[in-house]
DNA sequence: CGATCTGTTGACGGCAGTCAAGTCAAGTGG
DNA sequence: CCACTTGACTTGACTGCCGTCAACAGATCG
């Protein structure tokens, strides 16, 4: 057996996307030849992933990190449209372009696939595009529950609404020594504008409602991207 | 041979969905098993589809009408998230149900298809489920520039985007008989409260953003739902 | 012809955007 | 080690767009 592919299935074996992502649908036979066409790339903070309109060569799929995708208007305007995080995938199937840019938010490892070998892999094994599928649909779903915020949520139920999907997403649960309650910690990975752009609004008003949320005693600050849920219940409630 | 089969296949002739929409995918054997399977129901304006969070038994094409998507919060704010045409699709394979509602816009008329029996079809026929996938693909990329609008344009870019939109899906051009110029007319099929839905916004405003066009010289209004476009390259520009 | 639904326009106020100053943390170089 | 710079974040003052409330105008229909 070929030591490229050993250490490829190596970590797989820690991979997201292995257990709850695409490859999730892939018996380890299947997955052994997935994984021989695919190579990992890594990028910087800030590093471009692709560029609106851009043909991209490959489909990957998140191994590590946050991506932000993002439209931007001809005066700088600014609105991301998606936030990737593992095990989600990025690229577009079947040869279409999109007026979207890609770029890491933080640190990034991405799973590539050459794109037509991808979509041949697609045809082999229907179980992959199903998948493939599912997650589309699921995707849609977010981002038409993302519209009902843009368009109707005020400035203080979308700062909410933020932290509790990252809450639900990407917390760990700590001992609160003073309380002995646990609570949940969350990381933001994006800095005020990034965040404003993902809300749509400015990233003076993000702050201010981080602030007003802090004074509600619905989340503490424990650091400058780092917060504690104290009342998940309110925090729902203040976010429509 | 079957006289409802025989009248399905007629119908089938003339339907959007045969020719630009999902049963494109199919060959007319294909098709015709596929039509056994279907039957048409009628809606009136303002009919309700499905609830939200309702596990709809059907999956079904848009013969003919206009169906509105909607999200409504707790408070009565409503926000559309989806206007369907033929030959879009309604509904959602694979057994997850959405908190979205859907509504008979004008009046509707639905090719449907019992869930289960789609389903099965979808694995028999790859063709169908590819062709599925890409027109899912292609609702999260008008979802996407959907997030644009709502979160970072003005009230007289949406409204210009909404009737540039309009104009490359629904027009009939016609002749203008004083300037013997060509003018695209447009339908809007919507009331103005239903309009502001879908743009995120009030219907006061959107009545003064298109009384705003109008003295602009973008459009003119021939009825209360029906404009015609003067000036397309000033009106996307207007549309950011 | 009145009732009702739909669309238009005006006056006013508030939420969030803009502009600007200031704080804080983490480098960087002398 | 400290002055200085830089980038990220916070807070304040003011403005303006758009939402709210309200009156009115047209259209449609029994």
């Amino acid at each position: 057996m070929d030591a490229e592919v050993i250490q490829g299935l190596g970590r797989c074996g820690t991979c997201p996307v292995r257990h709850s992502g695409l490859c999730n649908a892939l018996t380890s036979d299947e997955l052994a030849r997935f994984k021989s066409i695919a190579n990992l790339r890594a990028f910087q903070p800030g590093e471009r992933i692709f560029l609106s309109d851009e043909r991209s060569e490959f489909f990957s799929a998140v191994f590590t990190g946050v991506v932000k995708v993002t439209k931007i208007l001809f005066d700088g305007r600014q609105q991301m449209v998606g936030l990737l995080m593992p095990p989600d995938c990025l690229g577009r199937v079947y040869g279409r372009t999109n007026p979207f840019f890609a770029e890491a938010a933080t640190q990034v490892e991405l799973c590539c696939f050459p794109r037509d070998r991808f979509e041949n892999m697609l045809e082999e094994f229907p179980d992959l595009k199903q998948r493939l599928l599912e997650q589309t649909l699921d995707e849609l779903d977010s981002a038409r529950e993302w519209m009902v915020l843009l368009g109707r949520k005020t400035a203080e139920e979308r700062v909410a609404s933020l932290f509790l999907i990252l809450a639900s997403r990407t917390t760990t649960t700590v001992k609160d020594q003073s309380l002995g309650a646990e609570r949940k910690t969350l990381e933001l990975h994006l800095r005020r504008d990034e965040i404003a752009d993902f809300l749509g609004m400015t990233y003076e008003t993000v702050c201010r409602q981080i602030t007003a949320l802090q004074k509600q005693g619905l989340i503490t600050k424990l650091g400058r991207r780092r917060f504690s849920v104290v009342d998940i219940d309110a925090l729902s409630q203040a976010a429509g």
